[in-house]
DNA sequence: ATGAATGCAAAACATTTGCAGCTCA
DNA sequence: TGAGCTGCAAATGTTTTGCATTCAT
């Protein structure tokens, strides 16, 4: 949607307007959440974090993806194990993860899923706030590396 | 679907097919399992069986639930905190969770979902496997609680 | 300067694991 | 009888918390 650029700005405004101090580490998180294109959770982005502020610590990246998520500016997936965090699309969507990769992929939003949330909301009279869905399957990546030439060649391809 | 009695029998049946040996314990959670209409978690599972079983442990019980999911026949609701278990639709299909009270409603597949899913293959290359879809929001019962009258009602109501 | 934010280490959890001993088949 | 299962306790891995110190404003 938004490039890297302007979302940084507007993580870093929003943080502002609300009256929270602008410290380098939180300023770095939100620059590394703007280009992230991935779904990086939370040790992944102090490990990048930590190469150019070596004193930062987990305890800071939790806290400051928590303020963001507060504030509806990040999106958390919460799956088998841990979390992972989205910075530029921090609404809900659908998510497809790769059960041999384990990768994250973005989906867009079906057409119809205003229609079906009414479905839901009058069938079962339910107000619906938010959703995570995820769908569990083989990406294409992976389908190709498995099908065509068989066999498992460990070390061959890159990671 | 299937009534506790028979939904029982089938996890013994399974169990016993697989060769894998009829302990008190594992049929007391196979029952359990089949006659819990709501959707619970290991530690709540654990506690109903120590008040027959005072010796079994939680290991047990996350053994027995492992061994059950890897055969098809329970379903496991993997949410933030901790995961749930589903032993009589042990298929994919979506929750409503409310944000107020924290329990877990079933949904239907609705009629489209088969589409939905072709249309996500299509898009992605993605073959689906399994889905996970959760919709968070208030139920209806929440909502006639803090609707009406207004002002929290502390020790009125039911828990 | 002062209160919010930080790093650290410890705590809090759910879940898994290793292993000696028990028990179902 | 003996492999599979069990309970126990310890280990694991993620996330949270308490607190003295630091730093943005």
């Amino acid at each position: 949607m938004t490039d890297p650029e302007t979302r940084y700005k507007e993580l870093v405004d929003i943080l502002q307007k609300k009256g929270t101090r602008l410290t380098s580490h939180r300023v770095a998180l939100a620059r590394l959440l703007s280009v992230s294109e991935g779904h990086p959770n939370a040790s992944t982005l102090y490990l990048k974090l930590q190469t150019q502020f070596p004193t930062i610590s987990l305890a800071t990246v939790y806290k400051t993806l928590a303020l963001l998520k507060e504030n509806g500016e990040v999106l958390e997936i919460v799956l088998q194990g841990d979390s992972h965090f989205d910075g530029n699309k921090p609404y809900s969507h659908p998510h497809l993860v790769c059960s041999v990769c384990h990768q994250i992929y973005d989906a867009d939003e079906p057409l119809i899923t205003g229609l079906l949330e009414k479905e839901i909301e009058g069938k079962y009279s339910f107000k619906i706030q938010r959703h995570q869905i995820v769908y569990y399957g083989i990406c294409q990546d992976c389908q190709n590396k498995t099908s065509s030439d068989g066999s498992d060649r460990k070390g061959i391809d890159s990671e």
